[in-house]
DNA sequence: ATAACGTATTTTGTATGCAATATAAACCCG
DNA sequence: CGGGTTTATATTGCATACAAAATACGTTAT
């Protein structure tokens, strides 16, 4: 008899994860060596565990191997988030057209309750709690899919992006047109519309794409 | 002045290839249990590049980790298969509607080549040489893309695919119909039609996706 | 015979040690 | 001084050693 066992989550696990939020929350910026001494001695642990993880992230491309050289924060060029965006646009639209058929009634309305409070942070200029929940939104619909491999993939692409983001200040404008594309996506789920809610999303990406590519060309 | 210098690949990377090549080609069945002692005679190198290259291989969903008791070869279910495959074609379709933009004239030639290859090997029932001309040709067009991002996106949901179609054996007639669909995909490409060749590999994964689920019905 | 317990063996998880490579510093010579 | 070479140090790569957990085995009791 023993059933619900706890079981601590091996260190390398334990390890990848912390290293991936220093990474996603910009503490270890992209191009930073990665030192295992060092990284041991603040996380407490051995290098093997370590070197683990640190092999983890490189698959998931979130650090880049260098021969004999260790690891770096890998870099997020315009080029790579060209290559991510389309393919978000299409995996987002994807998971919208499923949402929008799959999705129960009373998320739609939790979406719908989120989507308010965004845009209440919105309206009093709150930017990091707007992200937050604007990311929410996204994860809900597409994990209203219940298409988990989904939910993987653009998560997986997403961490990428979202890191590239952070010198990206929106514009006003953007920022409105964003909102209102918002509006129309939980209109579109409200109706269980899905080639409607798959096309906007995929023009939100769109959006995305701009405000991101044009934020990186004036920080050059 | 030392440019090209050759650096042999580390041991853990070689070894993740080693292993990623037998999990492909069946040698490692799923459910099969890794045991690491026995591996790492095999390949000759010690546990520790092993046990990286399997952390690794984890996070590719190859394999899945089970703490304390090791890894085992991932078992790639039904369900899974029904979650990728509509990935798999939003991804296809993607990467053939930029093809039809961006590939060389040269490069198009070349896959009709491939294809007249392939159907010959259809003609004569060579059911390897076609699957492995099959490959090449999806794999061709993705490249054209010139999108690696989506290259390698594809590349990673499709390993997986691939190995649950061991089982899937092709009826004559859904056989003929991924023939023909080919033909239409070359046809498409050769007029740079985006939207026609998206269509195209779109309704063809369609294909794909009846053909491994009518099979592993069958074999229940 | 078999269920349950306890012990032995295997196997995995983690830490440490040694070798190879890369980086930094010191040094020499022009 | 400055470029280049040598030497020292730090850091990574791989192998081994030890600890903990799981599995296999054998024994005993019912």
């Amino acid at each position: 008899m023993n059933s619900n066992v706890i079981v601590r989550a091996p260190l390398h696990v334990q390890v990848a994860e912390r290293l991936r939020l220093l990474i996603d929350s910009g503490e270890l910026a992209p191009g930073t060596r990665l030192n295992e001494n060092e990284l041991c001695q603040n996380m407490g642990v051995s290098r093997t565990p370590l070197r683990e993880a640190i092999r983890s992230l490189a698959t998931e491309g979130l650090v880049e191997l260098q021969p004999n050289r260790g690891a770096i924060v890998s870099v997020v060029s315009q080029d790579d988030v060209t290559e991510i965006l389309p393919i978000m646009a299409s995996l987002e639209g994807l998971g919208g057209r499923l949402a929008a058929v799959h999705m129960q009634t009373d998320q739609i309305e939790q979406i719908r309750q989120i989507h308010t409070q965004m845009v209440t942070h919105y309206q009093n200029n709150e930017v990091t709690e707007y992200f937050e929940t604007n990311r929410l939104i996204h994860e809900l619909i597409t994990e209203g899919s219940g298409n988990q491999t989904l939910v993987d993939t653009i998560n997986s692409l997403s961490a990428k992006v979202r890191r590239a983001r952070f010198s990206a200040q929106m514009t006003r404008e953007s920022w409105a047109k964003a909102v209102s594309e918002h509006e129309e996506m939980v209109t579109a789920l409200e109706a269980r519309d899905p080639e409607r809610l798959e096309a906007i999303l995929i023009q939100h990406v769109e959006t995305k794409r701009t405000t991101i590519l044009g934020s990186l060309q004036r920080s050059e």
